[in-house]
RNA sequence: GCCUGUGUAGUUCAGCGGUAGAACGUUACCUUGGUAAGGUAAAGGUCCUGAGUUCAAUUCUCAGCACAGGCUCCA
């Protein structure tokens, strides 16, 4: 980076036209230019190899607070200046560069910054006196030439055997889903893998499949059409719909080839763009869109925490777009899959509480501007709330920018409330989408949308769920259903057999034919919360019966292998808590 | 992002200004048992990373990274 800093009387500019054709477009505040007296003016050129934005950015700061304090003026002109340097950065990574350093330099001085990537006239009376100009050029430590990336192979390593599992116990000594995820085997998280990236082990990738083949399976019964849509798009698909001027900060931020795109926040564009790819009619409303849908969200660091809060996360998402009329019954209808959802799951009206969460009329910041929209379906979803006798409170502006939402809440084993389930109303983004369909009149109607989740964030109902139980998951959930331990070595084909016939049956499992004494191994396997333990001896051989323990370790009963067979099968099927 | 705490064996943790310990787990051998811990032995460590103080740092100081709790936030 290079820069060249003017201690000025006064300097104005004003924005003409565009430079660069990636560039975004000016606020109409920017489009009339800047002025600002007895300043430091920073002529600023990035260079291809600022890419540690971090340390260039830490050493400019330096830099100017070093000129400013000599100068003695606390007004900051940033100015974006490419005619410093042959070796320009690309535009994605000098602006990264400079919103950066404009956002640092905010912290302890009066910042003004003209636009990046525009021919700008600009007029200014630089004071004369010795230090009033000065150039430097900003270095990181091993750039350049010798910038040739040193591997410790021996330390990545390392990092990546570390593992991060310890968390203190919650309220009345429940553990939390970070310690039975690490004592199940369900989950860890790496140091080298990343911030709030946890990896799922076998153990807890199946809860997940199950819980998603579980939802995908109703949805499909309850007329939903399931998508595949990317994870990453242009970053100017989330323009339309105001995700990248509301949460851009969140959001990571990619360049592809000179190009900027994002990793997907959420699965909402994605399906509109379906919707709208050929015209719509009446009679094909509501459509029902669902995914179970990778999401991203760059959340900052202290927002992270075991499942509950990661930055890859997987929804099973679903936008329904109805005409008007449709929507009060569609709201319905997800309530009822939602409870139904609930239901199998084993969450009871006693875990969680109904928020009506509103706009604030004042915050304009926050919420589309449209007050006789936002009056008008809260009002109808209070209606179908109060229509179905449902007890709730309200809260005032926790909506979603574009729509009044009914969240689920939970506490989780710290008494921290989180929301499990979301649907929401939208009025708004149809309209920024420009959706529409010919009603019965061959008119052109404008959909409604219902944004909701029917099982949340997939990680965040796992990491619920193991709370709620303590691990105990109803059998169908559970990683492994049934186990199987040998009494002695003479057991041992016969365990080995019974095995396979009950794989067979779709049963998960595992044996153990280990030759020490039964006790210790029943304590094991008790401690990973398997549902059965079956034990075989010569007793059971020659019997023909299998001894049965049911997790509590209060009945042993003797069944006969069918009989076994069908009643684990029926409550799986039956998702028996 | 802010505040607080933590970082030592695969895991959970103890410990200490003079380079380390337990339990569980792992492996081997012994043990052939009846529903929550059988015995013995062995292997396993850059005490998170970097800088500073010191004759000497895993230990003290600072910075960074990661994890956890609280705040804030959560499309």
């Amino acid at each position: 980076m290079k820069i060249l800093t003017l201690h000025v009387d006064y300097i104005n500019f004003k924005p003409l036209k565009k430079a660069l054709k990636s560039v975004e477009e000016l606020s109409e505040k920017e489009k009339k230019g800047g002025s600002a007296k007895d300043a430091l003016v920073v002529l600023t050129a990035i260079e291809k190899i600022d890419d540690n934005v971090k340390e260039v950015t830490k050493k400019f700061i330096e830099a100017v607070k070093d000129v400013a304090s000599q100068v003695k003026t606390n007004n900051i002109v940033l100015y974006p200046y490419a005619h410093l340097s042959s070796n320009l950065a690309s535009p994605a990574l000098a602006t990264e560069v400079l919103n950066n350093v404009e956002k640092e330099l905010k912290k302890d001085f009066s910042v003004l910054k003209a636009p990046f990537g525009y021919y700008k006239e600009f007029e200014m009376k630089v004071k004369g006196h010795p230090l009033s100009e000065l150039s430097r050029e900003i270095r990181v430590e091993g750039e350049g030439k010798e910038k040739e990336e040193k591997i410790d192979t021996d330390e990545l390593l390392r990092k990546m055997t570390k593992v991060h599992m310890s968390a203190p116990k919650g309220e009345k000594g429940l553990k939390s889903n970070v310690e039975i995820g690490r004592d199940l085997d369900l989950y860890i998280v790496s140091e080298i893998v990343g911030k709030g990236l946890p990896l799922l082990t076998p153990k807890g990738t199946t809860i997940k499949r199950e819980i998603e083949r579980f939802v995908t399976d109703e949805e499909l019964k309850r007329g939903y059409l399931h998508t595949s849509t990317p994870v990453m798009a242009s970053s100017d698909l989330y323009k339309i719909s105001g995700h990248w001027q509301h949460y851009r900060d969140s959001m990571f931020v990619l360049d592809v080839r000179g190009d900027k795109f994002a990793l997907r926040p959420m699965t909402c564009p994605f399906q509109f763009i379906l919707y709208k790819s050929k015209p719509r009619s009446y009679k094909e409303l509501p459509i029902r869109y669902a995914e179970i849908a990778t999401l991203f969200r760059n959340e900052k660091t202290g927002e992270l925490r075991g499942l509950t809060r990661i930055r890859q996360f997987t929804l099973a998402d679903a936008h329904i777009i109805c005409a008007p009329e449709q929507i009060e019954e569609e709201f319905v209808q997800v309530l009822d899959l939602i409870k139904y959802v609930m239901n199998s799951l084993g969450v009871s009206d006693n875990d969680i509480w109904y928020r009506f969460s509103k706009w604030n009329p004042k915050d304009k910041e926050k919420y589309i501007d449209n007050p006789a929209a936002w009056e008008s379906s809260q009002k109808l979803m209070k209606k179908i709330l109060d229509k179905l006798k449902m007890k709730y409170i309200e809260a005032d502006g926790e909506a979603a920018f574009y729509g009044p939402k009914l969240d689920l809440q939970y506490k989780d084993v710290y008494g921290k409330e989180d929301t499990l389930f979301t649907v929401q109303i939208d009025f708004a983004l149809p309209e920024r989408y420009d959706m529409t369909y010919k009603d019965k009149n061959n008119k052109q109607a404008r959909p409604m949308v219902i944004h909701r989740s029917s099982t949340g964030a997939t990680e965040r109902m796992i990491a619920f769920l193991l709370e709620r139980n303590q691990g105990n998951l109803p059998v169908w959930l559970s990683p492994i259903q049934v186990k199987t331990l040998s009494l002695t070595e003479r057991n041992i084909d016969f365990v080995k057999k019974l095995n396979e016939q009950l794989v067979k049956e779709g049963i998960r499992t595992e044996i153990d034919i280990d030759e020490s004494p039964i006790s210790g191994r029943i304590r094991e396997a008790s401690l990973m919360k398997i549902p059965y333990l079956i034990v075989i001896g010569d007793k059971e051989e020659k019997e023909k019966k299998l001894a049965v323990r049911d997790r509590t370790g209060k009945n042993i009963v003797d069944y006969n292998t069918e009989e076994f067979i069908k009643k684990v099968k029926e409550e799986i099927k039956n998702r028996k808590s």
